[in-house]
DNA sequence: AACACGGGGAG
DNA sequence: CTCCCAGTGTT
């Protein structure tokens, strides 16, 4: 017997067995399926009305207004779930109601430039997103002739639709009993069961989707949803679970043995490698030479001023910074000054990015491997999408270029 | 199973 | 600083 809670021992009619063992099945080694024996899982099958019934009425009293559990509208329910993806709903929030009102419909979406799209995703990371979910609107304009899919495994086959998303989608604006797996619920279903191994393995995973898939009710399946990530996000944070609050705190394992501190251990994160890089603004006569991200490097789709790694961690040479310049776009151009240094991270590399202003002095921007170069008039910046360093970047130049006039 | 992919919130 | 976030796709 393996689901054991010692705030219910006393309760026999909870079906939750003998405590003395509770400390010896907290370990990852525990977690095998074992037939003919009593698993997690059927435990959770066992409590799932109670656990329902406290999930629900703790979201009914405690949800919060989010624009887009303002409607059902698959379309909209699609675009949040797709913004939230690895993003805090904090930042999602703006995004979202921007991106509906520069694409209403999903017909919008699918007639719409790349660029634009790209454009109304800009700050928000992850732009293979933003270029996913542009295809996958041409997709579903053509071959479902703008009606969408009902079915999950439909969804599913859209470009940048995993399992989360498909689940969340079909059960939220369909209603349909799909289960999900998310940060969230991934944090709570590992409390609730005291799951002490590390959730992201292909065991943990099987796992966390079996309670998922226990726990979900037939009918009002996208509210109990909704009801679980709220409650993970919530109450059943990463740091300092208000465990007081808590719906299910009579049923979690974790609480009982006093290690809700402990789940889920902490992941280990690659090592942080600093990087020293240069971006040069080249300014000539009201423009400023821009180059678009090709496919096979970061913020592809992106514009961003010529950059390029140093060899060290030093200030490079001003001839150098000219040769890399005219190696990358063509133009040959003489260094003026230091305008700044901006810091950022991205993936595992933390940048220290030095920007330096130059003038033109000869040559044609070239496009090679039909990656554009291109000059673009300095106050139109804002017409191109950059990442949120090159937007920093861009607003060197903005408010320079006023000042010249 | 490991990694790339971004940026910001929160302690 | 660190850790984490309504994950997906590729290798």
């Amino acid at each position: 017997m393996y689901y054991i809670n010692r705030q219910s021992v006393a309760n026999q009619e909870k079906g939750i067995l003998d405590p003395s063992v509770s400390d010896g099945i907290v370990g990852s080694q525990s977690w095998a399926m074992e037939s003919g024996r009593s698993t997690t899982i059927e435990a959770i099958r066992d409590r799932r009305h109670h656990l329902r019934r406290r999930l629900r009425a703790w979201y009914r009293r405690n949800r919060r207004e989010l624009p887009w559990r303002m409607t059902r509208d698959p379309y909209s329910v699609w675009i949040s779930e797709i913004m939230l993806q690895q993003t805090q709903v904090a930042t999602v929030r703006g995004y979202y109601e921007s991106f509906l009102a520069a694409f209403p419909t999903v017909a919008d979406l699918a007639a719409a430039d790349e660029q634009a799209v790209l454009r109304q995703w800009e700050g928000l990371g992850y732009y293979r997103r933003a270029r996913q979910i542009h295809a996958a609107a041409r997709q579903i304009t053509g071959q479902y002739a703008g009606t969408f899919p009902r079915d999950v495994s439909e969804w599913m086959a859209l470009p940048g639709i995993g399992r989360y998303t498909a689940g969340a989608i079909v059960s939220i604006a369909y209603d349909q009993p799909v289960p999900i797996v998310e940060a969230n619920t991934t944090r709570m279903f590992a409390r609730l069961i005291g799951f002490r191994g590390d959730p992201s393995t292909t065991t943990g995973q099987r796992l966390l989707w079996s309670i998922a898939e226990a726990l979900l009710p037939r009918r009002g399946a996208g509210q109990f949803n909704q009801a679980l990530m709220e409650c993970g996000s919530l109450v059943c944070t990463p740091t300092a679970p208000q465990c007081d609050v808590c719906p299910i705190r009579s049923d979690c394992m974790a609480w009982a043995d006093g290690i809700v501190d402990l789940i889920p251990p902490q992941k280990k994160r690659p090592k942080i490698i600093p990087v020293h890089e240069v971006a040069v603004l080249v300014v000539r006569r009201g423009r400023v030479l821009l180059r678009r991200c090709g496919d096979e490097e970061r913020w592809s789709g992106l514009w961003d001023f010529p950059r390029f790694a140093c060899a060290g961690m030093e200030a490079m040479p001003d001839d150098d910074i000219s040769s890399a310049v005219l190696d990358q776009t063509g133009v040959s151009v003489q260094i003026q000054t230091v305008l700044t240094t901006i810091r950022h991270a991205v993936t595992r590399y933390r940048i220290k990015l030095d920007c330096y202003m130059a003038s033109y002095v000869s040559g044609q921007p070239h496009s090679h491997r039909t990656l554009p170069v291109k000059w673009v008039p300095c106050r139109n910046l804002a017409e191109y999408p950059f990442s949120s360093t090159g937007r920093q970047l861009a607003s060197l130049i903005d408010p320079l270029h006023r000042h010249q006039r």
